[in-house]
DNA sequence: ACCTGAACACCGTTCAAGT
DNA sequence: ACCTGAACACCGTTCAAGT
């Protein structure tokens, strides 16, 4: 169990947002922060965690495996940011209180789990990897819209976890589970061959079933229901 | 995202029970599943998932690295074998239909986050490996309880990921959250003095936060409200 | 049946050096 | 300020060989 690394970045250098006098190079942009943090999403999306190599990093970037290192402090680093860079929320600015904080709620979720099912590798990468800032901004508009609706802070942050918890738990499993119709159907097969002693899973087809967005869409009621304020 | 492995394990020999004529070497017992699966569990109880190396688990053994892959396919082989190991369910013959579904079920949850905890590393794992025997145990008799409490075929399934979710998300959540309190404390003060940006969570320290047993509770609760059968 | 060492094709990262 | 190659200390696993 690594430490998470939550604290201050990198002495490197910060994007100003004052790009340099005009070398608009176009062939072979350099290298920055942003384009390796790119390149490794695209080579997740592409191969999963496993094969993301600070090697085969540089390969797609057409630099040497050093020059990573100038940009991004380590392999870990890497993973935070390509992590945190997928869960940026393009959410309703929320400046008027709406009256509809269930709906919301329900909103904000399903959209995070989009975000991360659109990125297989990001949710089995979540509970490992620090908070970052787009995360960070996920919990608060969450926290924000249950205070708002009338949460108690003393079952604030319970309700919060129990999101939490419930939503990364239901898109790890999707994500991993889900992946592939043949696997679903070996291991449902195994289950049948090792005959009698699984026969409830057996029957219900348990590893079969793939209505995952429904029965997320269920669990999440049920939650719900069990956290809405009393009145 | 590798594909999970579940399909038949090994042409290799199977513990049959009788043990060879009569050498019961005191010293230095000879390799065995079973030794390599408990040092596996040992070694990732003292270091975590990072350092499982085969090269360590042989010298724990005292054997070369190589004589490990006579009784084990590959690294993930012993993955699958040590968390399995560790989910071995030791409850209540269970023969006799309880009154009480919702405390069975309530209690089979608990023990099942309790023994991943004993062991951090394993919830963690749960989601990318293979579904072994002791895993699908828990699996059938947790179908089995909610079937008989009266859940409707059509539900079951979609009860019982929702269960499997809710659980693995927390455990996995507390495993690697609750790490030190340092931690903790230094990604709340990070929180801090990023400013007005997260004001909501600044505010109820959620990541101070550390009744996850109250929490995980009050979640499960939640969802077994919504899963009763209506009658 | 069980164990072994050498060798292969990889890793992430340090360091000293280039421009 | 940014990039580089050589080198180090590791990996998992194949293979051909030992007993």
């Amino acid at each position: 169990m690594t430490a998470k690394r939550s604290g201050a970045r990198s002495k490197r250098p910060q994007r100003t947002g004052i790009s340099p006098p005009m070398p608009e190079a176009p062939s072979e942009p350099s290298l920055s922060r942003q384009r390796i943090v790119a390149a490794a999403v695209e080579l997740l999306d592409a191969k999963g965690i496993e094969e993301l190599t600070m090697r085969r990093l540089a390969d797609r970037l057409g630099s040497g495996v050093m020059s990573l290192y100038w940009h991004v402090d380590n392999k870990d680093d890497v993973f935070d940011l390509a992590l945190d860079s997928v869960l940026e929320y393009r959410g309703a600015p929320q400046m008027v209180q709406s009256q509809d904080w269930r709906g919301e709620v329900a909103h904000m979720l399903e959209d995070w789990r989009a975000s991360m099912l659109r990125h297989p590798w990001s949710a089995s990468l979540l509970p490992r990897r620090a908070l970052g800032p787009n995360i960070l901004s996920r919990l608060e508009l969450l926290s924000r819209t249950l205070s708002r609706a009338g949460v108690a802070d003393a079952d604030l942050n319970a309700a919060i976890w129990s999101l939490w918890n419930y939503v990364m738990g239901a898109t790890i499993t999707r994500a991993s589970f889900g992946l592939s119709d043949e696997d679903r159907a070996a291991a449902q097969q195994r289950v049948a061959r090792l005959g009698e002693h699984y026969p409830t899973i057996e029957r219900s087809r348990l590893l079969l079933d793939d209505d995952w967005d429904g029965a997320f869409r269920k669990g999440l009621d049920f939650l719900l229901d069990g956290l809405a304020p009393r009145q």
